[in-house]
DNA sequence: TTACGGTGGCGTATGATCGC
DNA sequence: GCGATCATACGCCACCGTAA
């Protein structure tokens, strides 16, 4: 077995690689359809915002799109966020990226939350009436005396702990009082979908995952041994103590790169244990339009 | 010419299931 | 209860036809 640890923007996570392929350990099943927001989605999601670095050059932007009084179900809700997007891409085609995700309201109603990375700038009052234009009239809001575009909310992330506040707050927030079972494990409240039961498809996803600012990675693979590994968990439980002994895990800290240093350059020496490889890539930049933000 | 939405195919995020 | 792995449901994207 190897051990791979990986530290990316403020994620280390250290995995375990089996020497027996699984596939043949296991016997063959089908997946059923996707119902909600799954413990292990949840982490998935958190573990790719953590990989991420805020650099304001790259304009990250937080967006949230709703619906009026009237609202569709999640199929059509979709329909409508993609061709907003394919709008917003169309303005900067080449560098634009998003991170998206649904969630739905007590009333059912479907919406989305947008980490959006090298947008142009454009004034609310457009983006407001570009998803105005996405989404049918019935779905605008009524409840005043003149008709209103459904509500946008837009604001500049300006730096990585902005970014964590809104993930933990929207994107991958906990609500304790979701009942027991897989999908609520994880802290989402599910009664909603449920209740709905209109839910299909995913619940969040990537839009140009290609372009995403992810941070320099430093990554090191090492033959298992307990002596070492168990002293490696040791000084990993300094960050965070809830580490079981000898499983893989994973933990957010502002410099998980002093992680894999200390274990390529110190570990490594004191019990002579050959690196299998040993990757460290810098942060890609890319090019952008000037914003006046 | 440009912007738009629809669509088919590929890639990947997901649920199922395993061992530990 | 966790991480690892795999098959697959469905998201992503290039391309196309249509409308203005």
């Amino acid at each position: 077995m190897k051990i791979i640890v990986e530290a990316q923007g403020t994620l280390l996570k250290v995995s375990q690689k089996l020497d027996v392929p699984y596939r043949e350990q296991r016997r063959t099943s089908t997946r059923g359809a996707i119902k909600g927001f799954s413990a292990k989605s949840r982490i998935r999601l958190l573990q790719l915002v953590a990989r991420l670095r805020i650099i304001k050059k790259l304009h990250p932007t937080f967006l949230t799109l709703t619906y009026g009084k009237t609202f569709p179900d999640c199929q059509t809700a979709k329909k409508h966020l993609w061709n907003f997007i394919k709008r917003l891409r169309r303005r900067s085609p080449e560098v634009f990226s998003c991170i998206w995700r649904l969630e739905l309201q007590d009333r059912n109603a479907p919406h989305f939350h947008l980490i959006i990375f090298n947008m142009p700038f454009i004034h609310k009052a457009t983006i407001q009436k570009l998803w105005a234009e996405c989404v049918s009239e019935q779905y605008w809001d009524y409840s005043a005396e003149e008709v209103r575009y459904p509500f946008t909310r837009i604001e500049a992330i300006r730096n990585h702990k902005k970014l964590c506040c809104y993930v933990s707050k929207y994107i991958a927030k906990k609500d304790d009082a979701s009942p027991e079972g897989d999908a609520s494990s994880c802290g989402f409240n599910n009664e909603p979908y449920l209740s709905a039961q209109k839910i299909t498809g995913r619940l969040w996803g990537v839009i140009n995952k290609a372009m995403l600012p992810f941070a320099k990675i430093s990554q090191v693979v090492i033959d298992y041994d307990k002596k070492w590994y168990r002293e490696f968990q040791d000084m990993c439980r300094q960050i965070w103590n809830g580490i079981e002994d000898d499983s893989g895990f994973h933990l957010y800290t502002s410099n998980p790169y002093s992680v894999t240093y200390i274990l390529s350059k110190r570990f490594v020496e004191k019990f002579k244990i050959p690196i299998v490889s040993e990757v460290h890539e810098s942060l890609r930049i890319l090019p952008c339009e000037p914003c006046p933000f």
